[in-house]
DNA sequence: GCCGGTGATTTTTATCATTAAAGACACCAT
DNA sequence: ATGGTGTCTTTAATGATAAAAATCACCGGC
């Protein structure tokens, strides 16, 4: 077998709910209705007509094809969920680096990630390639890949590529014209972060997604694909360390909240070069987080 | 055939060479150094001996083996150099995408593509998916790849965002104490703008190089591998881009040079926030001249 | 005669089996 | 002990193959 016939099981199963719904003896639809219903080709379509006709479930062919039977549970095609989705790998990869401090410079083997990984070898490949600019892997010159790691210097690179974007970003939001929409979403996180503040002692978990929802609107004022795609795996990185390291995370999610309200206010004032100095060192205090984060977690 | 046996082909052809400097009856040196002086495993080293020996050219076995008769050209084993390296393959992929040849949004064809330009399929899914960050293509859902396009958004995106790292250089390069070594290479640079000035009349076409040792040496005082990525890709792309605008070549490359020497001198008098303008005003220049030999070559 | 449909065929890509190459291990000779 | 060979295992690049998508050709009813 080459593909999966994950797609012609998952169809067939699709049918027989559609069929149950239906009574004995009606017509089908067509089948290039069929095929957009389910979101497949017409080749899986008729794939699951022939095998539904040979399980005597429908008779006729052609225009008229007519349900001879009420499909049973027996029908069904059993589908083992085997393989994982694109994301759930990125899940799972990033997890495994970061949370199991694999020593810089592993040579990465394939095969055993694959399996490890629940997903055929080449799509671990086709992943592994795909995160190659973003540093953390290299390929070695015959074959086979090396893991970088996430190191102290990685994190401090990265850091310092967050900054740069994020206060040209900052730059960019102080200049934009009153009437811009950003300044509306700006006072509505504004009032987020207040309220939060009001029950921080209960709520100090939901800082993480505010944050995210902070940066994330910082920067979308920069309409720019690069700086899309990079602040994808910064908030990702960030996003995982935030789960770990939790001293002090009341305290410091509080703290953070306040730096991010001076951000806020500069911004509104108006006063870009405040607000440009407020977000350095608010960035600042994040690249301590992580690094100390990653120390904390290097000893456990 | 699975893997190619070109490395095996290689190798026993380099061992002829090395026969034929050698006198009849000479030992062979042992396995492991074989494999060093080739850069192979002994796998290959062995492959090889037994070939050697089954053509009559040496002779015994384990560790006394020796040169039975010299080798001559009818032993050399012929190799088809069908497929292309990998920078190689970055080339002409870039050259085909860039050179317009294809509109925006196109299907890629892998098995087609990879004909076209002399690879395994493997091998530019492979490449397909570490161009993915890059933002020039895109994966569709359901397999296959889809050409985003240079289009004048990319063009436009990419300039932005290489001003944004480059006046973060500038800034820090502006900062850096008296005795770092950068400045003595900005001094050297500056003589070469000065000496390509004279000449330019005839040498206006070794610009293009210059241009780019100069943008390299501002963006290496920022040490970091994520700017380093985007380095690559930047000045490849408006590398490619030189090459084609012909019109008024020499005197866009005069008005560079000059430009490049505001910013230069300004960064000599520690000026920060001059240089910073003058190279604001240098690449907004930079990204005219790429825009408009974009809607050149879309005429042509 | 055109439009929505089916039948047959051609492309195209994900997976699998296979094999070259690399590496590990055990043993041998000096 | 050290440097070597013989044997075996592991690994990743390739070709073959099958599933799915896309395309083409044709048909029948209004």
């Amino acid at each position: 077998m080459a593909r999966t016939d994950t797609r012609f099981r998952q169809s067939h199963n699709a049918m027989l709910d559609m069929l149950s719904a239906m009574a004995v003896g009606d017509g089908l639809p067509s089948e290039v209705q069929l095929a957009a219903r389910l979101g497949v080709s017409r080749t899986v379509i008729r794939s699951v007509m022939q095998k539904l006709g040979s399980d005597g479930i429908i008779t006729g062919s052609g225009r008229d094809k007519r349900m001879l039977r009420r499909p049973n549970t027996k029908d069904r095609l059993p589908l083992r969920e085997d393989y994982i989705g694109r994301d759930e790998l990125e899940a799972r990869f990033l997890d495994w680096v970061l949370r199991f401090d694999v020593p810089a410079g592993t040579a990465l083997n394939i095969t055993q990630l694959a399996r490890q990984f629940m997903v055929p070898p080449h799509a671990l490949q086709e992943f592994l390639a795909s995160l190659g600019q973003s540093g953390l892997i290299e390929r070695r010159a015959r074959g086979g890949w090396r893991l970088l790691g996430f190191t102290a210097d990685y994190a401090v690179e990265l850091s310092e590529f967050r900054q740069v974007l994020e206060l040209n970003a900052i730059r960019v939001f102080a200049a934009l014209p009153d009437d811009h929409p950003a300044w509306a979403a700006l006072s509505a996180v504004r009032d987020e972060h207040l309220d939060l503040l009001h029950r921080i002692e209960r709520d100090f978990h939901d800082f993480s997604r505010l944050d995210g929802r902070f940066h994330a609107l910082v920067n979308s004022v920069v309409r720019n694909r690069f700086v899309a795609e990079f602040q994808k795996v910064i908030s990702l990185i960030f996003h995982y360390h935030y789960q770990w390291d939790k001293t002090m995370e009341r305290y410091r999610n509080e703290a953070a909240i306040r730096e991010h309200l001076t951000i806020i206010n500069a911004l509104q004032a108006r006063d870009g070069a405040e607000a440009e100095a407020r977000a350095r060192a608010h960035l600042a205090t994040s690249k301590e987080t992580l690094l100390s984060s990653m120390r904390g977690h290097h000893l456990a």
